[in-house]
RNA sequence: GCCCGGGUGGCGAAACCGGUAGACGCAAGGGACUUAAAAUCCCUUGGGGGCAACCCCGUGCAGGUUCGAGUCCUGCCCCGGGCACCA
């Protein structure tokens, strides 16, 4: 043994002769090296042989550098990479930033650090973690958002929407401080109150831009289905579109103007007893009648002053008005008082509801608040009222008495479709896209508006709108971006007339920015078009995406429908930008999410420092499935060193020593080996793969067979988990040329990873009672035979008649007696 | 409430299509080497019983299907994640 100047304890092979010590530090050092000079990562993107692309997630620059839950995603996406690289494709790998935003501009607000400043220091050092951890990274196709070459083309994307009528303005609801007097994400509002100073926080008011992404809700939906995505991420994309089948049935009203309601239960249209609408629904004016006005003005006032969020916590109390005037219920014709109560949300379906009190729980508790009358019309054989369920039989309500609720729907909407007092609908869960942000640090919106023209879309050849640096770019109480008291930036001549004019202030949505990276990777060093059509051809769709299931709905929602929209403006060929997505497991630490507030973030540099980033990418692996994640913990990490010691020790024999044939069991396992890592590998399913290679090593030190014959391939298959340790012990075995990564994945042959003999185990009525070593393939009858003669077989027999043999080829025989 | 995961030794976990439960690794205990320790190497390690060969029990709980169930079915319990006054 010997110990280095670090004092860290190095392990010297059991030979103790001529094996140096195993010291990652000087290698990953040398290789990283070796592969920036030697451009290793960087493929031809303008003829490769077998494009392959490899995405994963972009990170957030965050101040607290690359965290353990990055380093496992990159790590498992690299050795993806790596591994597509070895079989023969030319992967391109690259990495960049998604620094805008309102994290870092919080957090450079508590610092008091300007984020154009606070920023470039953190990509320093993500750049420096990635590259230590051993990334297939090409470098040379880096981007940040924040660059102003990049996100010209994120305003020049908001600009094609805004030309094809997808991006529009709408009053719209935010959550507003009073105190701090700005405009809060909805994540910063903690119970109704500002997270920052305790403020409880108020509804404000204002115009944003939307995207139509509504429009292609049901396309988002149906794609779904043909692409070969995690099922978990599938699950939650339909989720958050949220399909639902029903009607939308019309009740006139004394004002004139109908009021349509969506449900999804158009068969219990007999028992809707009242209507409600939302506090915000555009005929709520017109239908209070006079002597209810005070109390209706006084209902709007009390939900105004709720913030956004906790409006939309369910389990508390209904509150709600009566508006003093009825609406006809289209299958009774009875008149029904119409209310308003904050129950009911002005963005989903039509923002009014028929309430049907027998069957939904909400309506139920309102009218029985609120003394409103509740009418049974299904009825289901002990069922207690509210009844929910659709397997029931209509009563109460008229011809469609008895008929089962489903049979009913159908009949009722038809019934009333004749009349023209209802259709069936589809709605979507889905919301238009708010893309506004009234803060700094984001791409400026590039529209001017002109008191004449109206909104201007900026030329595009002014692009990019530069986001200019604003010292104090503090949130005022104007409700406003900081950006409009940067008054010659704010003013400026409409584009269309030459009149005065002012910029929009708000910036956009950090979910834009990312909407498209993937799209840009592949042309970052085109300047004069967003991406190349021959390189995104030749690239796109992405080949593997892989990356966590928190970017399931907006992130990977957005991706998609900017996707379909270029593709109907004619910029691109295909709808689908990721057709094969992988999605990662979360790493926790003592059973909950990392995060700063829990102050249980685990930070790789000491980690990688103590035990080198080949161990570490291994360690991480190794803890469990990648695609379900797990705990983090430290203990067990020495395994995995000890297992690169092992292979770095027999690997310096067998370069010191004369080739020996493989002894046959070596032979056996090696093909098994290739086997069960590849598929293993292919499949993310790391963690076996290298409990594999671990069986293997075992082996050969047992048998001591070490040789370049039987280390060459293990040292390929290591080389994507450890490829520091790979490309050394690959020169070491007599490679020769740029790279391990250059070489070819090993084959097996089906035939040599068979044994020749095998174990079967014995059954008597189920229970193993015996095991046999035989050769492999052996008859039924051999085997029964065999089986007979074992003591434990035969006391369990007991000179009963075997009435039943089950036989399993080379597994098993079951004696049933 | 709804939608996904998951529940297996002291711990992280394996187990092809229903076919020998606990591979691989950690930790622990014992031994070898050493003046000693570390490292390394060897052995033991699901629970219970037995001198032993062996036997009984065991994959969250209760049933079921099957020659055979960790795996399939029915009904529950618990944990993690997502959505949620969505009509």
């Amino acid at each position: 043994m010997t110990r280095d100047t670090s004092g860290q304890v190095c392990v010297v092979s059991r030979d103790m002769h001529d094996v140096p010590t195993y010291d990652p530090a000087a290698i990953e050092a040398a290789w990283q090296a070796r592969w920036a000079e030697r451009r290793t990562n960087e493929p031809d993107l303008d003829h490769p042989a077998r494009p392959f692309y490899n995405l994963m997630m972009f990170p957030y620059p965050s101040a607290e550098g690359l965290h353990v839950g990055n380093m496992f995603a990159f790590t498992g996406a690299d050795i993806h990479g790596r591994f597509q690289r070895l079989r023969g494709n030319t992967v391109f790998e690259p990495i960049g930033f998604d620094a805008f935003g309102i994290h870092s501009e919080n957090y450079a607000l508590a610092k008091g650090i300007n984020p154009a400043d606070l920023i470039p220091q953190n990509i320093a050092t993500f750049r420096r973690q990635l590259r230590r951890i051993g990334g297939m990274f090409d470098w040379r196709h880096e981007l940040s958002t924040t660059d102003p070459p990049y996100y010209r083309w994120t305003q020049w994307l908001f600009l094609q929407l805004f030309k094809a009528g997808l991006a529009y303005r709408k009053r719209a609801a935010v959550n507003w401080c009073p105190k701090d007097k700005t405009v809060l994400a909805n994540e910063q509002v903690i119970n109704g109150h500002c997270e920052r100073c305790g403020t409880a926080v108020e509804q404000r008011s204002l115009d944003q831009w939307f995207f139509r992404i509504t429009d292609y809700a049901g396309r988002l939906l149906d794609n779904l289905d043909r692409l070969d995505w995690s099922e978990s991420t599938v699950a939650l994309q339909r989720n958050w579109i949220g399909r639902s089948e029903g009607a939308e049935l019309v009740f006139e009203t004394p004002s004139g103007q109908p009021i349509t309601v969506f449900t999804t239960r158009p068969d219990t249209v007999f028992g809707a007893t009242y209507l409600v609408l939302a506090p915000e629904h555009p005929l709520v004016d017109a239908l209070t009648a006079a002597e209810q006005r005070p109390a209706v003005r006084a209902y709007l006032r009390e939900v105004q002053g709720r913030d956004v969020v906790s409006r939309r916590v369910g389990d508390k109390k209904k509150t709600g008005v009566f508006v003093g005037s009825y609406a006809r219920n289209p299958a009774t014709d009875e008149s029904i008082p119409i209310w308003i109560a904050d129950y009911v949300l002005m963005e989903y379906g039509t923002g009014a509801i028929m309430a049907v009190p027998a069957h939904d729980t909400r309506d139920h508790e309102f009218a029985t608040q609120f003394k409103l009358p509740i009418r049974e019309v299904v009825r289901v054989e002990g069922g207690k009222l509210p009844v929910i369920s659709e397997d029931g039989l209509l009563v109460n309500s008229g011809q469609f008495d008895g008929l089962d609720c489903r049979e009913g729907a159908r009949r009722i909407v038809a019934w009333l479709a004749e009349r023209g007092r209802g259709a069936r609908k589809i709605q979507y869960r889905l919301h238009d896209w708010c893309i506004s942000r009234q803060r700094y640090w984001g791409p400026p919106i590039p529209i001017i508006y002109c008191d004449a023209c109206g909104p201007v879309a900026v030329p595009e050849r002014d692009l990019p709108v530069e986001l200019p640096f604003i010292e104090d770019y503090r949130p005022d109480d104007s409700g406003v971006s900081p950006l409009a008291r940067h008054t010659e930036w704010y003013n400026v001549t409409c584009p269309s007339c030459g009149k005065a004019g002012r910029r929009e202030t708000d910036v956009s949505d950090t979910f834009l920015d990312s909407s498209w990276y993937y799209l840009r990777y592949p042309s970052t060093e085109f300047s004069d078009r967003p991406f190349d059509p021959v390189r995104t051809s030749t690239w796109l769709p992405v080949t593997t995406y892989i990356g966590g299931n928190e970017h399931a709905v907006l992130h990977l929602l957005y991706s998609r429908f900017i996707t379909m929209v270029l593709k109907d403006l004619g910029h691109l060929e295909f709808e689908e930008p990721f057709p094969k997505l992988r999605a990662h497991g979360l790493i926790v630490k003592d059973g909950a999410k990392m995060s700063k507030s829990r102050g249980n973030v685990v930070v790789p540099d000491t980690y990688i420092q103590q035990w080198g980033a080949d161990t570490f990418r291994m360690y991480l692996m190794f803890l469990g499935p990648f695609q379900e994640g797990g705990d983090f913990r430290d203990t067990g990490i020495t395994g995995i060193r000890r297992f690169l010691e092992k292979v770095w020790g027999i690997a310096h024999e067998a370069a010191g020593a004369s080739d020996r044939p493989m002894p046959p069991d070596v032979v056996t396992k090696l093909h098994q080996t290739i086997r069960k890592v590849t598929t293993d590998t292919a499949s993310l399913n790391y963690n076996t793969a290298i409990s594999a290679m671990m069986e293997y090593v075992n082996l050969v030190r047992e048998r001591d067979a070490g040789s370049r014959a039987s280390l060459r391939p293990l040292v390929l298959m290591l080389a994507p988990y450890a490829p520091h340790l790979g490309e050394e012990l690959w020169v070491l075995l007599g490679g020769t040329g740029r790279s391990v990564f250059d070489e070819h994945w090993p084959a097996y042959d089906e035939r040599l990873a068979a044994a020749s003999e095998v174990e079967i185990a014995i059954q008597v009525n189920g229970k193993l009672r015996g095991r046999l070593q035989l050769p492999r393939g052996a008859s039924q009858d051999d085997v029964v035979t065999r089986a007979l003669q074992e003591e434990g077989v035969k006391k369990f027999v007991d000179g009963n008649k075997v009435k039943k043999v089950i036989y399993v080829q080379d597994r098993l025989v079951n004696l049933v007696v």
